[in-house]
DNA sequence: TTGACAAATTGGTCGGACCACCATACCAAT
DNA sequence: ATTGGTATGGTGGTCCGACCAATTTGTCAA
């Protein structure tokens, strides 16, 4: 009994969203028109007219449309005006060398972030309490390295959550916190991420041992260390899918 | 004849979205303990149940909550999961202190992101085109620089967004549009900020001059000088407020 | 004590209705 | 011909009541 891969149905409004999501970034809708009233896409999706608000309100949310009463929905340039939670549509709307290339863009912006993570961290004292949450973090991420790789790749998120967190400040953490999540949901990224998942560890450790003296001289080896890990987790995605 | 600002009434679920944010930033629910049912909710604010649900699935999304049907409403750990679109929420909850230290930090995570985007940017070629709207979206600041600060700030966004997209890069672009539109929400921000929007002007020009023959070395001057001014607006922002 | 079963609780969806706002076309006054 | 007001239909926003589905809890028998 190594794992369950428990699998759920997605809810009516998440089937809903997904749909209309691809048609928008597919292009189906030109931007800046107005897409069908509500009414409508309820009897095209063949839903209730509640279920498609959800869906539609969750795509204002995250900046593909935008809305007016008594007008309706118009198409809105999402890389104007979206998050970072876009990113799996598109990584599925890409071909193999797009899809890479938003990997490797995703995984320079959190090297970036860790940049300036290390910077903020260099000089100061990292409490006691927040050093230990981190070697916790590293320790349960080695208990499962051998489990399935979504707990490996969950782990290893927990661990950078909790570097971030011992610079004190919520912007870095609400920052971070998507682009994890977006990593995450990656299909096919864990696998090209955690071959050797022991490495990223100790790794890891190297990262908590500078921390106990964090002396900015040291920050240039953790960083190409991570894009070192960064760039063969691409290269690995591109020979795989 | 300056400007003419609109009030428009903020929605219902809106409305209750606030105020159950609210409720959960503040703390009066336990972190892991279960919300009151919908149908309870639903009374207690004096709104109907599908607006409570509006309102509740909004803040699945941003993070506060997850959910699950049969079992409830549980309030997360919205440090470990929220997004940065919770931060003009936060600062509402902070004191002075503590709201000039968020506004700091989202300053600190949004020169992190320029650093990046400047070195990637070194020693490539920008396109005309977008250096080109680049320049546009420079003049337009300009021209509406004695205007009303809400368009001075968002014509300033504009161009950094603008100098973002000259990357081409989904992943850059998308990260750094949510912490736009939270620096544009925050109150008072931008007064502190655009206190001489010329200068500000002035500051993207030099950039853009940089962008002609993107050396690397002339990073460090420009990252400094968006240090300077991140600086000086927090300090006013203490000192406002 | 344990396991299965039944009932209550809770979120998810549905159908229909009404209200508020907006866009358009039309008409009257200038 | 232009301007301003008005009427009509369309569209999103909210409400109500009902039922379905998943979960939790309580109960009882083995």
């Amino acid at each position: 009994m190594t794992l369950q891969p428990i699998e759920v149905r997605p809810s009516a409004v998440e089937a809903c969203a997904g749909s209309l999501r691809d048609a928008v970034l597919r292009g189906d809708f030109v931007e800046g028109a107005r897409l069908p009233p509500e009414r409508q896409l309820a009897q095209t999706l063949g839903v209730n007219r509640v279920t498609v608000r959800g869906a539609l309100s969750r795509l204002v949310v995250e900046g593909l449309l935008s809305v007016r009463q008594g007008s309706g929905y118009v198409v809105q340039d999402f890389l104007a005006s979206g998050g970072p939670e876009l990113l799996p549509a598109l990584v599925g709307h890409a071909d193999r060398q797009g899809a890479s290339t938003l990997v490797k863009d995703l995984l320079e912006v959190r090297r970036g972030l860790a940049q300036v993570v290390l910077t903020r961290l260099a000089g100061r004292r990292v409490k006691k309490a927040e050093l230990a949450a981190i070697e916790r973090a590293i320790s349960a991420m080695e208990a499962c390295a051998a489990g399935p790789l979504r707990d490996v790749a969950e782990a290893d998120f927990a661990v950078l959550s909790a570097v971030v967190a011992a610079t004190g400040s919520a912007a870095f953490r609400l920052t971070l916190n998507p682009i994890g999540q977006v990593l995450l949901t990656l299909p096919g990224l864990a696998a090209a991420m955690y071959r050797a998942p022991l490495e990223n560890v100790a790794a890891w450790r190297v990262l908590a041992g500078w921390l106990a003296a964090p002396v900015p001289e040291g920050i240039p080896l953790i960083l190409s260390a991570l894009a070192e890990r960064d760039e063969a987790t691409v290269q690995q995605l591109k020979r795989k899918s």
